[in-house]
DNA sequence: ACAAATAATTGTATTTACAACACTTATTAT
DNA sequence: ATAATAAGTGTTGTAAATACAATTATTTGT
């Protein structure tokens, strides 16, 4: 058979946003890199694609390098291809987002990445054009979480409706009346109500729900209309 | 500095999912593939990156190359890598779709390439995972074109709402109310009507309408909600 | 010239969904 | 016991979406 011979190969990456909420602000999971160039500076997670392995392979080997975790949210933002977004050789990198609880991370953190967390708006300068990576996962998760219930992901196994709200508000930047959010919240009929309250954040307490995992999966590509006006998009 | 020396290098092609409609049905423009392997069969416009362009640059040139067509819609849709797609040696693949009006095509056609125009439900197979690709694309147009006025760029300059409609009947495959749709189109002001009629499909003649073209610009990613009931999502 | 057939155009009433809004209740700390 | 804090709950007005039918313009055939 023939090859394609004239053609050149070009250096293939996978880069991961990873995204995690700690019950008050939404956060980045960065490392410190490792390797030249650009040793020692902030960079998202990443690494070469394998001979073997597809794109969505690659990112979960990479995920779960990092932080330990498997069968997380995860999924393809967009294929980078500046031919010198990399200044040492040309790589082109295909990004991936994850969600992931950031509670189950800490235990399994693997300290020898220097990982770090970072508060979505104070993210440093980052290698090559992370930072655009970036940006345009936050655009996308803001876009999925404004119609799919993809949130949940972000949230421990039980949470609160305070909790939930303040976690839309921290991504649309901007505050919903609670009545509101808490009836379509529950028109979703995606949560179950718990016996037990979280007092911590409050003298009341505040009910715990849990995911219907039964409905949500079935459900995944429900649509939503959490949001009250969609034109924020527009104000990104 | 250092390279990446011990990483192998991959082929990175671009293929494109160029759709078109014909004031009836949505059409992809399909091509009878030039070189082996695989010569003979049919298959998505695609080319491989060269050494200087980035992704999007190298799916306008793809397009041009087979329609002559500059500054039309196009997006990137996803990577493709599954490490045996090609079976010849490991290649990726960025898949963009683009959006035409299928009669200016039509006088640009580079026969060189045999291409055709096919119905959307009657796509051949395809080489490697191009059928895959189309299925990955058709969801997306539909997707988005639920939310944002994307459609406009499948049609002439000039056309009737009947036809339009008859456009986002095709891609959602159900009937919409002739009433209320012409209702939210004209509630968007993307519109102008014409003094002229459209007589060809009909006895009285319909009015053709242009696109507000500076108002497009202003509002491609506004929100619009031409699709009765979003549901349908689930039954692609 | 008239009638019949075809397809576009236009209007209204009802239902439904959304958003705005305020008070009560449970709990803790002093 | 009282004050302070934050969660929980109900109602009402308004706007949007839907369902639905009659009329008008034009062509074709007799």
């Amino acid at each position: 058979m023939p090859k394609y011979q004239k053609q050149f190969r070009i250096l293939v990456a996978v880069d991961c946003i990873i995204f995690g909420f700690d019950g008050a602000e939404l956060k980045i999971l960065l490392i410190k890199r490792a390797l030249e160039p650009e040793k020692g500076k902030w960079s998202l997670m990443g690494g070469f694609i394998t001979e073997k392995e597809n794109f969505d392979r690659g990112g979960t080997r990479i995920l779960k390098q990092l932080t330990g975790l498997e069968e997380v949210y995860m999924e393809q933002l967009h294929a980078f291809g500046h031919p010198d977004r990399d200044p040492n050789e040309r790589t082109i990198s295909v990004a991936y987002f994850a969600l992931i609880d950031i509670h189950k991370f800490e235990n399994q953190i693997n300290s020898d990445y220097h990982a770090e967390w970072f508060h979505i708006k104070k993210i440093p300068k980052l290698i090559f054009d992370h930072n655009n990576m970036v940006a345009k996962a936050r655009e996308r998760l803001r876009y999925k979480s404004a119609f799919h219930p993809i949130l949940f992901e972000l949230l421990p196994e039980k949470f609160t409706l305070p909790q939930l709200q303040s976690l839309y508000e921290g991504i649309f930047d901007t505050e919903f009346d609670k009545r509101n959010f808490s009836r379509k919240i529950q028109s979703t009929k995606l949560l179950i109500k718990q016996k037990d309250k979280d007092k911590e954040s409050s003298k009341k307490g505040a009910y715990y729900y849990k995911l219907d995992k039964r409905r949500y999966a079935a459900n995944l590509h429900a649509f939503l209309n959490i949001i009250p006006n969609p034109v924020i998009f527009n104000r990104l």
